[in-house]
DNA sequence: ACTGTACCTGAAAGCGCTTTCAGATTCCAT
DNA sequence: ATGGAATCTGAAAGCGCTTTCAGGTACAGT
């Protein structure tokens, strides 16, 4: 790897003076027309691309924002992701993206890399870590904080989080509606706060239009394909008159479509099926899958653009994320008798 | 945010030079095990945490490689992206990810910002860059590129690309093979190589076996899902014989098999479907879908490896990705008349 | 022609770290 | 004891850039 042309060399061959390159670079201030022009040829000529590492190391600004994330390959948060890589664009400042893989030691880890990196931000995308450590993060630098509902004052940062509970409970609340009497749920781990919420609202909505709670009718899942299929098979086993089922989340729910598919139960004739989330590919499913959608994408983008304010001392209006019913076909009405 | 504390300020709390404490944190040298001790303590006290700009600026190694994707939040590359954090875990290296959304210019500028912050090595995964501006970039560093097919010489880079041609072959040659005799098929657009190859296979596997290529069983498509949809109503109006349909990408498949659910009919009674990528969701459509799985996480995985084996000048195995069938459920046996 | 002002530009210091170089110690063999 | 090797440590230079400071030049006003 041929050693990089630095400043000083664009300096000689263009005769001048490297503060005043390093001026032209920047528009720190004005410079004699014709030396701007010499100095343009002398990069072009050269090659010469500024070092970063010189460059921030004498400004002590880095120029970037650290992301933290669960999972690079969650189709869930690379919403937020792209969001995130929008409200950055044009900015100047660009993301450093790592993943936690949902492991308190891992996130700790990465915040250490971020930090060391000089990020001079930081966007954290659900996870595991502690309150206090968030906290703790927020004294030192603006933060962002996704999907977690947790106060970090005006001064620390902001969280932006859906109220799952409320969305959950529409969505039964919704099922009910629809003449659905007895209804099954298949839940997150129960450590997860989305997870608790979601069943929080399920209840919420039996117990306020009057039905029991029964603890049989929920069966506990990890949030992947596989723990949906095999709930959805435990549920059809101790509940023959069930006629609809609450999924804590998509990908979940294509694991319990795909248990009554083997069964040969039709969706939503024989049973109904929300989900949560409302994946990309739950508008494709068969019959399309009714669900809940967050807006991560503009969520991601608001936080970015939060953070960009906060560093450059302006203010931005708030953002109300509105999760939104998707009511797709995977729904039926029910004579109520 | 308070000012971080630096390396000499650490040096003067332990009474010892800067050089010492520099030693110490990399352990270039033996040092005195009092000393290291007071260093250790001097560090923990103060929240030492090292200046990675000053670091690199020193030493000239930026510790990150570059990864050029084509899009954050594609299901297909992130599989590559989770692999690329495995390979480099623990090296001591760590991947800085960028999008280029496809599009030529943004690719170059990424390029550039990488570049720019000194990565040792990059990865670019699929993408529009031209070959040259590859070659270009090999002669400057190490580079992997996945999902291409392109001769960077020994010296220069490492490509993993699939055959999709052959792929796309042994898929339609399967859908012959259960005696499907009219075989539509959705395609990607035409100014995507990939596209281009699975329906070159097409056509390959229908002359091997003495079908006629018949130009109006082709519809372009561009890999999405509302296209598959579209596709499939058309191919449908105009073939009513049609018992199978390969499609291009498993998104468009999704698409082709909503299109079909709409129509009332079965797959694959009706129609055999086959679609091709193998996302992740595709074992849990309705039915599971047959298609054919390119190893992305191991490729990605391996690039990394092979970059961080250039870097200390080793060597490393070849890596020979296998693209497998996946047979499923969307596929029926015709009788042959 | 002379002073005051505005505007450009270069020298030099400094950002926080690594690394060479040489001096200071220690240790072993004789 | 004593010379030499081996080991440890600090001073200082340098990585490539920004930025302060002060000197120089050009120009307007009188």
């Amino acid at each position: 790897m041929n050693r990089a042309v630095t400043l000083s060399e664009v300096a000689r061959e263009a005769g001048v003076s490297p503060s005043t390159v390093s001026r032209i670079l920047n528009g720190t201030a004005r410079v004699n027309d014709t030396k701007a022009r010499q100095v343009r040829l002398a990069i072009e000529k050269l090659g010469y691309t500024p070092n970063t590492f010189a460059r921030s190391l004498a400004t002590g600004a880095s120029g970037s924002i650290g992301v933290l994330t669960p999972d690079i390959a969650s189709p869930f948060y690379n919403d937020a992701l792209s969001g995130i890589e929008r409200g950055l664009m044009g900015s100047g400042y660009s993301p450093i993206i790592i993943s936690g893989h949902w492991r308190t030691d891992e996130e700790e880890h990465a915040v250490a890399l971020l930090l060391n990196r000089r990020v001079e931000g930081m966007i954290i995308l659900g996870g595991q870590m502690p309150d206090h450590d968030l906290h703790a993060l927020a004294a030192r630098l603006p933060i962002g904080v996704l999907g977690r509902t947790i106060d970090l004052g005006a001064h620390g940062g902001a969280s932006l989080a859906m109220d799952n509970r409320q969305s959950a409970r529409d969505l039964v609340n919704y099922l009910i509606g629809r003449g659905h009497r007895v209804i099954g749920h298949i839940s997150g781990p129960s450590d997860h706060a989305d997870a608790r919420e979601r069943l929080d609202g399920y209840r919420d909505a039996l117990e306020e239009r009057g039905l029991r709670f029964d603890p049989t009718l929920v069966v506990q899942g990890d949030f992947q394909e596989p723990s949906g299929l095999i709930g959805m098979q435990r549920l059809l086993q101790s509940h023959s008159n069930m006629t609809a089922v609450f999924v804590a989340n998509d990908q979940m729910a294509y694991g319990a479509r795909l248990a009554l598919y083997r069964l040969g139960l039709r969706v939503p004739d024989d049973m109904s099926l929300v989900g949560f989330d409302d994946l990309p590919g739950s508008s494709y499913t068969m019959p399309p899958l009714t669900s809940v959608r967050q807006p991560m994408g503009e969520m991601g983008q608001w936080l970015a653009r939060y953070i960009l304010s906060r560093l450059r001392g302006e203010t931005i209006e708030p953002f109300e994320p509105r999760q939104e019913l998707m009511l797709r076909e995977s729904v039926a009405s029910r004579r109520s008798r």
